[in-house]
DNA sequence: CGTGTGACACGTA
DNA sequence: TTACGTGCCACAC
């Protein structure tokens, strides 16, 4: 684990759109490196200074052991949701929006 | 240096 | 849908 992983990530977060979520491999796909383990690493120790809760589990269940924060946050912002979950179906960031995402995380870390 | 663990992902049952 | 096993990478012991 080193800084610049760690300011990717939190920078990738940061970018999410409100309304919108991204899986921890997404994010991990976006970087092109390490992988959902090291994203959600980069949370549990970084997490707390970016809208962590857009960031959701693969099924869309959000982070563990803050389902209840997440879920209220989340709503608060009109994320879709389907229960306990996110409704990936219209929250996920579609394909044609990840270069601009992609983007915006990188402008964010000065790149 | 081996083993256990985790804010994960995916296939199978 | 949930439960398990396996793969994954990095960290704490």
């Amino acid at each position: 684990m080193n800084d610049e992983f760690v300011e990717q990530v939190l920078s990738a977060v940061e970018a999410i759109p409100p309304g919108k979520v991204a899986s921890y491999g997404e994010i991990a796909g976006l970087l092109g490196r390490g992988g959902p383990r090291q994203v959600g690493w980069v949370m549990s120790h970084h997490g707390s200074a970016v809208p962590w809760w857009r960031v959701v589990r693969a099924d869309g269940r959000p982070a563990r052991g803050h389902e209840a924060q997440a879920l209220r946050l989340l709503r608060d912002e009109g994320t879709p949701l389907r229960g306990d979950r996110v409704d990936l179906a219209g929250a996920r960031i579609a394909d044609d929006h990840l270069a601009e995402w992609r983007a915006n995380a990188v402008a964010s870390t000065g790149a």
